[in-house]
DNA sequence: ATAATGATTCGCT
DNA sequence: GCGAATCATTATG
């Protein structure tokens, strides 16, 4: 169920530049998101994503084509990380997606504990092994130690945070899509399916399935 | 220079 | 279910 059994390879800026965020959403539930700052190593499995495809995509903070200093890196080339402060408390962790002057990314919103466990525990200041840990998009960037610090740096093992793939893909038929949380006011594109979770994992956060 | 706001979370009711 | 927390970013004057 779980590719746990399987090698694994680190999944390099091409692959991201070769696909928009809808491809990479999807195919990300089932990889590893990893971490290693100041030595402290934590890894999780990836259970949720959201896919924002803008300038199309009302949604997105690059709608219409939006360039700030925020939003630029979604302009560059995929493969960087897109991290950026919510509610004034909140990291919230994005893998920028396609071509140059493509603004997509891909949101990741919650992860299944893996390795680490001790270091995202003191992180997020809880002592049991629940559910909250690492499933909420802003949760999950404190028990995996990210924050602005990583914006704008491309996903490598020298920057301290990657994604690696299972050589054994989970199947499309434990992958459910839902409407994506928290953009009601995004129109037409509040309702499209660009939610992804793992069906058969409790570390999803939110009630849509 | 100032004011509004948010791809959220937590604690209390 | 509701409201507060808290600040980088953004728009506006």
């Amino acid at each position: 169920m779980l590719p746990f059994d399987s090698n694994r390879t680190v999944l390099k800026p091409s692959f991201f530049q070769a696909r928009d965020a809808l491809e990479v959403a999807q195919y990300l539930i089932g990889s590893f998101l990893i971490t290693n700052f100041e030595g402290e190593r934590t890894e999780g499995l990836i259970t949720e994503t959201e896919a924002y495809c803008a300038p199309q995509d009302k949604a997105s903070h690059a709608w219409n084509n939006r360039r700030t200093n925020r939003t630029e890196v979604m302009f560059g080339e995929g493969g960087k990380a897109y991290v950026y402060l919510c509610y004034g408390i909140h990291h919230l962790f994005n893998v920028v997606c396609g071509k140059q002057d493509q603004p997509h990314a891909v949101l990741i919103r919650a992860v299944m504990p893996v390795a680490g466990v001790e270091y995202m525990m003191v992180r997020r200041k809880m002592n049991a092994l629940e559910k909250r840990l690492t499933s909420g998009p802003g949760v999950m960037s404190q028990a995996m130690g990210i924050t602005l610090r990583s914006n704008n740096k491309l996903l490598s093992c020298e920057n301290g945070i990657w994604i690696e793939s299972p050589d054994k893909a989970v199947p499309t038929s434990d992958v459910g899509t839902s409407r994506r949380i928290g953009v009601d006011y995004a129109g037409e594109w509040a309702i499209k399916p660009y939610r992804f979770y793992h069906r058969q994992s409790p570390w999803v956060s939110g009630k849509l399935k």
